[in-house]
DNA sequence: TTGCATCCGGTACCCGGGTACAGGCTTACC
DNA sequence: GGTAAGCCTGTACCCGGGTACCGGATGCAA
């Protein structure tokens, strides 16, 4: 007989809109809570922290359905290596976001120090423009 | 009498689809283009080269309204400063950018490090992922 | 002149991560 | 037992940068 929430205190528990919990019901990241007699969801609080643990992982640069399978991946088997396989690729993925970036950014700078003054109809010499990056 | 070309050749010759030429137009990225006396729609060459223009400032990280703006300020008052400052500007968002994917890589390596093994219940001591990042 | 490729305008859909609104029901408190 | 806050479902919309599909009209060549 644990002291259920409805899901406008999980909302404002965790820190979120009350339309995200069903949305993430919808795409399988919370389990569908159990309901009043009324048809109201009453969720354990247990479902504040799993909130919490999807944001943690959503600032890991998880997308939804990579965290809906980590919380399921860990929820059965407890495949340990899971998750650091993840991180690893992850941060490959970062790496290679970062390195594009930076070739923008050298880029724009590039530009800039060429003295650039039109998109269209540069009058610099050797613009940089034409070639403009590799991304 | 220069030969106008159709959106199909356009689109053929920059590399893009004939669907984003109508798409450009409506964004005003292009001027509409002279009609054929039964509507179809008689491009000049040079836009072939405007839209390698917009294709390149793309991959500088602009988006199609900064594009649009960056050849309108172009072709009226030649404003000569503002490529320049916008590509400056465009350089402080890309930083931030980096700056931020910098962190997340950061708490990625930290995860795999602490042998964090769920992401839900994990055992690892000093477990970082309730913290996991501010991004 | 006929046949086929191409183009037309309009509209709908895709990705990801939500948010908003409408019209009706339940719950909580006095 | 009244009333207001909160919840329900379903649907539509937002961002950015396009892509796809439809039925009908044109363009060009043989």
């Amino acid at each position: 007989m644990r002291p259920y929430l409805r899901s406008g205190e999980v909302a404002e528990r965790a820190g979120v809109n009350p339309q995200t919990l069903r949305y993430y019901e919808r795409r399988g990241l919370i389990a569908e809570p159990r309901r009043s007699p009324g048809g109201h969801r009453a969720y354990p609080p247990e479902t504040v922290a799993l909130l919490n643990v999807i944001k943690a992982a959503q600032r890991l640069g998880f997308t939804l359905d990579e965290v809906a399978d980590l919380i399921d991946t860990g929820r059965r088997g407890r495949s340990t290596p899971d998750l650091r396989a993840r991180a690893v690729a992850k941060i490959a993925e970062v790496d290679a976001r970062i390195a594009d970036l930076t070739t923008v950014r050298g880029a724009l700078d590039q530009v800039i120090r060429a003295g650039c003054d039109s998109l269209t109809d540069c009058t610099c010499p050797d613009c940089p423009l034409p070639q403009a990056d590799l991304t």
